[in-house]
DNA sequence: CCAAAAGTGTTAAGCCTACACCCATGT
DNA sequence: ACATGGGTGTAGGCTTAACACTTTTGG
């Protein structure tokens, strides 16, 4: 950090919180979980999940609890990652808060037992509805899951353990809202290697002809897009 | 951050710093700015330059400052981002210090004024050569402006305001160490709408034929990836 | 048999790479 | 004249998008 000049015991009080943008794909849509805030201020209105991170705690680690806290999943049942740190002086009304944003993609998830807490569909939120500067970490977040879909294996995530190709193609339409061909989609997921596993069992789906099931493959990253 | 059940006036301390991974082009280097650390701990090793972020600054600014201060570059003349955050309770002994790494791309900056900050070649640095947590801050740092650019129109910020395209070329070959073909990155670049813009004069090197300058474009973002 | 969904084939258009070649200058 | 770097042309290979077509099921 490069302390010189400061006496390291009087550094001005900040106050370190993790928020969490959780997204899952309900097909066709794209959700987003919100607690209604009990509290001034904003009393009433949406926020993103969060909280304060322990004094030893790590910052991943308090997202991964606030994440099990909001919602039952727990570390390894969702893509967790740092999505970016919003600190504007006086983004709390109350006091001088850094909140260190999360992304976490889950699948089919639990309906909250909480109340206070529910899914939302990301493209009928207006920016208005969300408390202190909520609406911008969200939409960072949805840009950021939508760019590592494109470039990533992530899409995955949003699948349960075993999947079709149909079931991963409707992430994309439901990360994009619009329709892709199913046969080029089927074909270049085919031809990424690691991207899925074939488990040899099928599925159908009551109508037309079963399809094929999928586990996740190895491959994290890839560099062609998958799509657009 | 749905600071439910918690009294906001007892929030755990937390330090919080801006670190800064300023890079620059020296064809056909890719270069980083250090500080010699003046104090313990870690005294006499390299590290990145930071410092405190001020009770009522915003993250930007306190980045900014410290840029400034540092390389005497001023608000417009780089390209500043925020990097990531970086929090391990352990990360720096003697108190929670939760550091906002920022990324700074640089274009010809004078050689520092102080005895204590110098340009380093970062594929000559090993990681045991960084204070704290640093190595991983400036791997970040260079993965990141690499997939920039990769995959934005951002090269122009590592070139004086009027440059060839050879020279941003070579900010391209510093990044990877590789080298490019002359011909195909010049229409690919021409090719791209808003990354360069003619000025109408050339520039002589010396030998060879004289190269048409240009000014960066308007374009920020672009998808196709310019080179790789 | 028909509708629906899975999956394969085919083809034309576009893009990229490699490299040949011409252009404009300093020495 | 010639070496050097700037810049344009071009042909072959590869990737892609669009859509026709076959397969496999439920009703």
């Amino acid at each position: 950090m490069s302390i010189d000049g400061y006496d390291p015991t009087k550094f001005p009080p900040f106050a370190v919180t993790v928020d969490l943008v959780v997204l899952t794909v309900r097909p066709p849509h794209l959700q987003v979980l919100l607690v209604r805030r009990g509290e001034s201020p904003a009393k009433g209105s949406w926020a993103l999940p969060g909280g304060f991170v322990g004094p030893k705690q790590d910052l991943v680690d308090a997202a991964q609890f606030k994440l099990a806290d909001k919602t039952g999943i727990e570390v390894g049942q969702a893509h967790l990652e740092q999505l970016g740190t919003f600190g504007a002086p006086k983004r709390d009304p109350r006091m001088r808060v850094v909140s260190v944003a999360h992304l976490a993609l889950v699948a089919d998830p639990p309906e909250p037992e909480l109340d206070s807490a529910a899914w939302h569909r990301v493209d009928a939120l207006s920016d208005s509805s969300l408390a202190f500067d909520h609406a911008e970490i969200l939409a960072a977040g949805v840009e950021r899951a939508r760019s590592k879909l494109e470039y990533t294996t992530l899409a995955t995530s949003f699948c349960s353990p075993e999947f079709t190709i149909a079931e991963l193609r409707s992430v994309y339409e439901a990360a994009w809202g619009s329709a892709l061909d199913a046969a080029n989609f089927h074909r270049k997921v085919m031809a990424t290697d690691g991207f899925v596993e074939a488990t040899g069992r099928t599925e159908s789906a009551g109508r037309g002809r079963p399809a094929r099931t999928f586990v996740a493959g190895d491959a994290r990253e890839l560099h062609p897009p998958i799509v657009r």
